[in-house]
RNA sequence: GGCCGGGUAGCUCAGUCGGCAGAGCACACGCCUGAAAAGCGUGGGGUCGACGGAUCGACGCCGUCCCCGGCCA
């Protein structure tokens, strides 16, 4: 989310200050009413780090989008994407029983893809068939999948930090308030005056709860609390993504997370 | 004080003719290849306000009481 312009107190963007100490890439690259996507950011981030190697620099890759992090580092492939049979299958599966019938097909055409999605899961299923129908070939066939931890496509040093459930919970409370007294909430006014938010940057949390608590006239204070609940549910699919990782080293951290910094600086030195 | 409506999961509420207590959200656990800060699955949770009664059997029917909201005095 930090990819967009005028996103900057919800999303934790770096400070000029800091980016004048360290050059940060795919910061205020794409303007809000722009989509993103894992294929653009694969495209992008790729091109950034052999850009940082080529000046003899180390990247560092920070973020928490475990798709994003494997599109960069793994063999991921993303096949083609076509809007008119994408909009074809979505009103497919909006129709009732379409779900159970579209995924039928998939079963049909690539049994092992099948396996992996969940039946009800529209929009997965949707996306398998698009692919599907649109390069002929099936949807497991393309990369080696993301539950393959092989060798990285270039030379990755991998760590987590982990922070006690509790801890982690207080930081997020603690981090949207003062997210709030920073003006956030005018920061979304002054969105809403442009261009609308893509599909893609208006589910940035906060954003989307504070524009929703405007235009439908609610509570500011309920729109935080959901947004703090939805970043809570984010950090528990970000610990279930990245935990399946063996290639990562863990650094557990008992209350501040910089605190593991010589740990991280060490293990990425070796 | 009188009349009416309500009291069921942490929250908001369904519950048909009396026949095994339900949904959404929350919470916990998990899944994932062009929306991923997205999408999806599974699960734990109940003195059905309290007490008494009729019934083989009550969240439901009868009685008394308590609490909340509205209207009338």
């Amino acid at each position: 989310m930090q990819v967009y312009r005028g996103l900057d107190i919800g999303t934790a963007k770096p400070t000029v200050a800091e980016r004048a100490v360290v050059p940060h890439h795919l910061v205020d690259v794409a303007d809000p009413s722009e989509e993103w996507s894992a294929m653009r950011h694969q495209a992008a981030a790729r091109a950034a780090v052999a850009g940082i190697e080529a000046r003899g620099r180390r990247a560092l890759l920070v973020g928490g989008t475990g798709l994003y992090l494997q599109a960069v580092v793994d063999d991921l492939r993303f096949p083609g994407e076509d809007p008119d049979l994408r909009a074809e299958l979505d009103a497919w599966t909006a129709e009732p029983g379409g779900v159970a019938a579209a995924y039928d097909e998939l079963r049909r055409r690539d049994p092992d893809a099948a396996e992996k999605v969940d039946p009800h899961n529209a929009r997965r299923i949707v996306r398998a068939l698009e692919v599907i129908r649109l390069t002929g070939k099936r949807f497991s066939s393309f990369g080696p999948g993301i539950d393959q931890f092989g060798p990285t496509a270039f030379p990755v040093q991998m760590v987590g930090v982990w922070v006690p459930r509790d801890v982690l919970n207080a930081r997020i409370a603690t981090r949207f308030a003062a997210m709030r007294d920073a003006g956030l909430v005018d920061e979304v006014l002054g969105l809403l005056d442009g261009s609308p938010l893509s599909r893609t940057a208006s589910q940035a949390i906060g954003y989307k709860e504070i524009i929703g608590a405007i235009t439908d006239d609610g509570s500011l204070d309920d729109a935080i609390d959901t947004a703090v609940r939805r970043t809570r549910s984010f950090a528990r699919r970000q610990r279930m993504w990245f935990r399946r990782d063996p290639r990562i080293t863990w650094l557990g951290a008992t209350d501040n997370p910089c605190a593991v910094l010589p740990a991280v600086l060490a293990t990425w030195s070796s």
